[in-house]
RNA sequence: GGAGGAGUGGCAGAGUGGUCGAUUGCACUUGUCUUGAAAACAAGAGUCCCUUCACGGGGACCGUGAGUUCGAAUCUCACCUCCUCCGCCA
């Protein structure tokens, strides 16, 4: 959500926001409804203003004759009054929709592209090695050894399902406490938020109303998250922060539920595109002011890469184009990495920030020095996902004889184990 | 799942149809007094929206949403949250 004072003074500005993310919206239609809604906004405050003035003069009336001709003067008035306010309501519903799809500004630094193909590459990491042997891909790697058993996944959830396994639940467990350590480090508070939340919550994130389809829905209303972003942004909705407190820094644990509505035939198989994943999820909650919140995007996609950094895994960082950014989106670093078998980088991480674009919508706001309060900018990237991550790790770290190599930093984790093999 | 009770400003806590946006206390800000502080006294202070260059004016907000009424914090209905008791349960 943008302020609607922006929005009349910079609809060129929203205009070519929506022609860069390759998004329709029609400015000059809101701009229609807003100014409608002023007018029926200031008619019925009016008659508001006109009723207010003669129930006053009933309750202080001592003759009987003139109270009850103020009475019947109210009545009348209430008529129009009660017509024009249903006017208001309709309109104000109408406004609301079209402002819950403003798209916010981009950044002028994102690129022209239409999606995700036209991401450009910002950084390289990491030395891609050649096989000497005939590699195998993951799928084929962690079956083997017993990590993932995706067969019986299918019988029991169906398409997309699978179970984790021996080494590969180790793994996981490895991954999530090593990154729980590398992030407290950072100054970041761990928390784990309820991954089930109501819509309202959604709302705030910007998940909802675009994007339902990709959601599961429960018989009560309620919707499983797809990342911790949605909750532990609802963390602080409807609050009044400490500035003092910033930069608000958390880093969420969760199962993540995803639909994957559209996706049918992409990543068919394997621990690319699952239904039901876990992530580690940093959510960073600052002042109200761009060149923090640049700071603060440059610092948490960084946090990222020096973490796959450490697992020793190539990658390499995009930053996406126009059409390739959520309707909120200011900026996104996607970060990839390499899959040998594959012969590409695959998405691990997104790092986006948003100005107040979230903080509007789940109103988040702190007193700022002089006073005034403000809407805090929120910011997140994904810290790590599991089991996506296994894919490039097996993969990249696979021997001769099927096993594949512990990276060092996970050993501690990993019972000093070097290789996870048969 | 069943029965009962409650949601008021930063906090505590009055108010059950008519100048109530709301008594009061604590906390807060400013002033007087004081060398300074404390105490005392006095004054001030909420949020959102519309309008105005500005001073100002208007509207809304007592968990949320609808309703009754000339008029609702107060009455009615639905929902949400919390508390107590019973039942069930990792």
């Amino acid at each position: 959500m943008l302020d609607i004072k922006f929005i009349r003074e910079n609809k060129d500005i929203i205009k070519e926001a929506a022609r860069k993310k390759h998004l329709s919206f029609d400015v000059d239609q809101l701009l229609v409804v807003d100014k409608e809604r002023l007018v029926l906004l200031s008619t019925v405050e009016q008659l508001r203003s006109e009723q207010n003035r003669l129930s006053d003069a009933v309750s202080t009336a001592t003759d009987q004759t003139v109270r009850a001709t103020f009475i019947d003067q109210v009545r009348v008035l209430k008529e129009t009054l009660k017509a024009k306010e249903e006017e208001l309501r309709d309109k104000m519903k109408e406004w609301q929709t079209l402002m819950l799809s403003v798209p916010n500004i981009p950044d002028m630094s994102v690129p022209e592209g239409e999606s995700d193909v036209d991401n450009v590459e910002v950084k390289k990491w990491g030395d891609i090695q050649e096989f000497t042997f005939p590699a195998k891909d993951h799928v084929e790697l962690m079956t083997q050894l017993k990590m993932v058993d995706f067969e019986r996944g299918t019988k029991v959830h169906g398409f997309r399902g699978y179970f984790l396994t021996g080494k590969g639940v180790q793994l996981s467990f490895a991954i999530w406490n090593y990154a729980l350590s590398f992030w407290s480090q950072r100054g970041f508070t761990p928390v784990i938020p309820p991954i089930l939340a109501r819509k309202q919550i959604f709302m705030g994130t910007g998940y909802l109303p675009q994007g339902e389809d990709d959601l599961y829905k429960t018989q009560d209303g309620d919707y499983l998250a797809g990342t911790a972003e949605v909750p532990v942004m609802g963390l602080h909705a409807d609050e009044v922060l400490d500035a003092a407190t910033f930069p608000i820094k958390y880093l969420g644990f969760s199962p993540c539920y995803r639909r994957e509505a559209g996706s049918h035939s992409k990543d068919v198989k394997g621990l690319i595109r699952v239904h039901e994943f876990y992530k580690w999820e940093q959510v960073v909650l600052c002042e109200a002011d761009h060149t923090t919140s640049v700071a603060l995007h440059e610092e948490i996609n960084r946090n990222t890469e020096e973490f796959i950094e450490s697992l020793g895994i190539p990658y390499h960082t995009v930053v996406n184009c126009g059409g390739d950014l959520g309707q909120g989106q200011v900026k996104k670093y996607d970060i990839e990495l390499w899959v040998p078998k594959e012969e590409r980088y695959r998405e691990i991480s997104s790092a986006s920030y948003f100005h107040d674009f979230q903080t509007r919508r789940g109103n988040i706001r702190y007193k700022d020095k002089d006073g005034t309060l403000r809407f805090a900018h929120s910011l997140n990237c994904t810290a790590i996902p599991t089991p996506r991550i296994l894919v490039s790790l097996v993969e990249n770290y696979q021997e001769a004889d099927g096993s594949v190599r512990i990276p060092e930093v996970l050993r501690p984790y990993m019972g000093g184990e070097t290789h996870i093999k048969n």
